[in-house]
DNA sequence: CTTGACTCCGTACCATGGTACGGGGGTTAT
DNA sequence: ATAACCCCCGTACCATGGTACGGAGTCAAG
């Protein structure tokens, strides 16, 4: 059942260990118990399937938009089964994104033109620089 | 000519004054002399169009993703005339646009089916928590 | 000529999302 | 059994982009 390391499931999931740790301080991973555990000390945790796929989640989450904490809480209705809450943030999240979009394509639009128009004119002021002024 | 003080200056930029005073700090807005300076501790400085079109530059470019860095560079190459630069740096801008739209679109995609999936089936989990294992 | 709103300035603090350090011990290959 | 490498944990630090605090000076109105 492929359990690994520390190290092993940062890597899985494209994170660095001390995130993980990081994570797991903000109690959006479990710290599962220590195997080999002999006193002082003691041994080395082991991660499974289910921790890599709550790293997976965790990072798609916040790819989404959502901040830790949020998802945090996206993670505790996944045991509470609270269905309407979950599509509220979701449908909040969505709007979000909505606007977000609008407004990056908006800037990319002027910022293409701005570039086309400093290219083809060799002279005078560069457009880039001034044209932020008209919005 | 229309001269105000700082605080008509964020007024006029929908930021705070402490905000302006944070840019003065970076070097992205200037400091003007102080009128009525009168010995210990002077006057007020007064603020004029010029600082209204800079801030807004300032915030523009930082709606379109440039960080307040950049924003300083990019305000440089306006006395330098660097359009190589600042096409570059414009260049570099759209790439970058270009990515995070596309992430946020699929973002947005899989959240929009998500929520109408967890909306139209009313037992077992709902799919929002689950769904991000699969990328 | 005082009151109240505003300014100046330095310095400290905040949230977010990590990243680094260091002293300890564990595990594995040679 | 010794080196080389990994893990554990607490604590400190980092960048970014601000926000807050507090004492002192300034300015316009009443």
């Amino acid at each position: 059942m492929k359990e690994v390391t520390i190290a092993g499931l940062a890597r899985s999931g494209g994170v660095g260990v001390e995130t993980i740790r990081y994570y797991q301080r903000r109690g959006l991973l479990g710290t599962p118990a220590r195997s080999g555990g002999v006193g002082l000390g003691g041994g080395i945790r082991r991660y499974g399937e289910d921790d890599m796929r709550r790293l997976r989640f965790i990072r798609s989450a916040q790819t989404a938009g959502f901040s830790l904490e949020q998802i945090g809480e996206l993670i505790e209705l996944d045991a509470g089964e609270d269905r309407a809450r979950a599509r509220e943030l979701a449908g909040e999240r969505i709007a979000a994104l909505d606007a977000k979009i609008a407004e990056l394509e908006a800037v990319r639009k002027s910022l293409r033109r701005l570039a086309h128009d400093c290219a083809s004119s060799e002279s005078g002021p560069c457009p880039i620089l001034t044209a932020f002024d008209h919005s």
